[in-house]
RNA sequence: GCGGCCGUAGUCUAGCCUGGCCCAGGACGUUGGCCUUCCAAGCCAAUGACCCGGGUUCGAAUCCCGGCGGCCGCACCA
């Protein structure tokens, strides 16, 4: 892409200003971890706390906090040890490395997805296929595993991985979940936490990291009713790149609102659109234009293995383009289903009919001594096949043809009678679908920053929105001087008090410290000068557009705890 | 993982090719002091670095080897 100019001078102002920096610093550094320094660990706080205000509060949204570590059995069941692991080979003579499916898939231009170790080596062997590169032979295939192993327990009797997902916590919880839902649908089960992927080769800094934080939704509903939400979000425009376009080789994105990419079928779930939509809301309060964001769907082969489609939330970035910041998928009742499979628990939600159907049921009553009596040893067998078929079934075949058949055996009027009952059906069961949107925070950090950064002749103001801004306030004495700096420092704690991120700051000269605080973003400065002291008022001065106006002392706490809501803009903190 | 380029204080950098003049120079920052009544002003002082490990040499920031890390390209990113 562009220049490497815009990550170099974030970068730079992150280390030196303590927002994050490479983890292990004084060993030599290690790829794909970083820290959070004082600032970034609150700007941390701020994404998370935005991103519940938005996506969890009073919207029947649940948030917990499962491990980080899990047993083997749950990625058996949730298909990620399967489907989590890429097939390798190695040249013996360059020392390079392949996907090796990828390497079969262009020698014969077809699909080998789920082949074995041992077929891809036959393949290989058949094909006589040698290194793209230096046509050096290629060693066997194995698998490369992109989760973290580790054992559990003092004898290592138990193989644990670290979670690639927050998801599947969610998962395995669905019961009690849904008993703390009381047992009503749609609800959505939040958790903001750890996750682990042993990428072969992580760069790109905060975007590319072998141990992130994910802040994820999963999204409980009933797959036969549509999304109540829709009407909220309908109107909401998105910039879509449908896969059915990507195939026909258009990456350009094309504009629909939400209602109409989920009526044309788009998007093919109404919950999956109704997060999108709020998903570009989010990211737009953050400070990202909604031109510089679409939606990227997912062709069918570059999906994962639980989701019937996907979206990912791209936003532009100056130095790697287009980068991934959100994925939006679909998963069925693929996740439950597996889950329900493995550990033999019921996982399946109730709803009750309106009124409960009496439905009339046909019923199969086998003269059961007859069947005996005729087959002798198979009668146990017969018995379970003719129980096992439809009775209209049974019924329609003796009526037509005077018998069944069953194993070989004719089974006529004189085995079988059949009887009508009433069922009373109160509801249905069924597996709840869900939809998850999934946040990546710290490249939704790095893409804020980068979208915050800007320049002020050679200063950098970080026009960060105030919502998230790690310091809100910062307290200055014009000059330093004993009964300014009292002044100051007792307002100070007045913001402190009134639950405020400030700081105090009287070194150097006025400039210079209102240039440090533009620099991390803190959105106003409190002035305390000669006339402070005279008619107890002082000046805010705003960060952005660094214009000033006079409130009295003892109304700072309170305007800026109304600038901070959102209720009160800049000039409104200086009304009366 | 491969190939190319690269690694000097908190940050940016000089020095490296051509070893000694470098117990590494500068600028900015930071800290303390003086001065200063609104946007990185000035003065004084302090602070702090050759990525790690081996080798060559009388002598290594400089040359060689290995490792680690970074950037770019390839591959990888369910």
């Amino acid at each position: 892409m562009a220049s490497k100019g815009k990550y170099e001078a974030i970068s730079e102002l992150a280390r030196r200003r303590g927002f994050f920096w490479q983890s292990f610093e004084i060993y030599g550094g290690m790829g794909g971890f970083i820290d959070l320094g004082p600032l970034g660990t609150k700007l941390k706080h701020r994404l998370e706390d935005s991103w519940r205000d938005f996506f969890v509060k009073g919207g029947g949204i649940y948030e917990i906090s499962t491990p980080i570590i899990n047993p083997k059995i749950v990625f058996q069941a949730s298909g990620h040890l399967d489907s989590f692991k890429d097939p390798m080979v190695e040249c013996q003579r360059c020392g390079r490395k392949y996907r090796a499916d990828h390497l079969l898939e262009e020698a014969a231009g077809a699909k080998f997805e789920a082949m074995g170790l041992e077929a891809i080596d036959a393949e290989i062997e058949a094909r006589n296929l040698a290194c793209p590169e230096c046509g050096g032979r290629l060693s066997k295939s194995r698998y490369f595993l992109t989760m973290f192993e580790t054992t559990i327990g003092p004898y290592s009797e138990a193989i644990g991985y670290a979670r690639p997902e927050t998801a599947q916590g969610i998962f395995i919880d669905f019961k009690r979940l849904y008993e703390i839902a009381r047992g009503k649908l749609p609800f959505g089960v939040a958790q903001i936490g750890r996750a682990l992927r042993n990428e072969i080769s992580p760069r790109q800094g905060p975007i590319r990291l072998r141990e992130f934080t994910l802040m994820e939704i999963e999204f409980f509903f009933d797959p036969e009713e549509g999304c109540g939400a829709l009407e909220e979000v309908e109107d909401e425009v998105l910039r879509l790149v449908p896969a059915s376009l990507r195939e026909k080789g258009i990456e350009e994105p094309i504009e629909k609102s939400v209602g109409e990419a989920v009526r044309e079928g788009i998007i093919i779930n109404g919950w999956l659109g109704f997060f999108m939509a709020k998903s570009k809301e989010f990211m737009r309060g953050l400070g990202i234009p909604e031109d510089r964001q679409k939606f990227h769907e997912k062709l069918p082969g570059e999906r994962a293995h639980y989701s019937a489609q996907t979206f990912d939330h791209e936003v532009l970035l100056e130095d790697w383009g287009w980068v991934e910041i959100a994925g939006h998928a679909y998963r069925t009742d693929y996740d439950l289903s597996r889950h329900s499979a493995f550990s033999g628990q019921e996982l399946r939600a109730f709803k009750a009919y309106e009124k409960p159907r009496v439905e009339r049921v046909l019923k199969i009553v086998p003269n059961e001594a007859r069947i005996r009596e005729e087959f002798g040893e198979k009668h146990k067998a017969i018995l379970e096949a003719l129980m096992g078929a439809r009775p209209e079934d049974v019924k329609g075949s003796i009526e037509a043809k005077g018998y069944f058949e069953a194993l070989g055996e004719r089974i006529g009027p004189e085995h079988v009678s059949f009887r009508t009952v009433e069922v009373k059906e109160t509801g249905r069961r069924f597996i709840p679908h869900v939809v998850e949107p999934s946040f990546g925070l710290e490249r939704i950090m790095y893409a804020v920053l980068e979208y915050s950064y800007s320049k002020k002749g050679d200063r950098i103001v970080l026009r960060l929105p105030r919502r998230i801004a790690p310091i809100q306030a910062v307290v200055l004495p014009l000059v330093n001087r004993g009964d300014l700096e009292a002044k100051a420092k007792s307002i100070w704690r007045a913001l402190l008090e009134a639950g405020l991120d400030a700081e105090y700051d009287d070194s150097g000269s006025i400039g210079r410290r209102y240039a440090r605080a533009d620099e991390i973003g803190v959105p106003i400065a409190i002035t305390v000068d000669q006339r402070s002291l005279i008619d107890d008022t002082v000046t805010l001065r705003e960060r952005d557009s660094w214009r000033q106006i006079r409130v009295r002392a003892d109304e700072v706490p309170a305007r800026l705890r109304g600038y901070f809501s959102g209720d009160l803009d800049f000039e409104g903190m200086g009304g009366s």
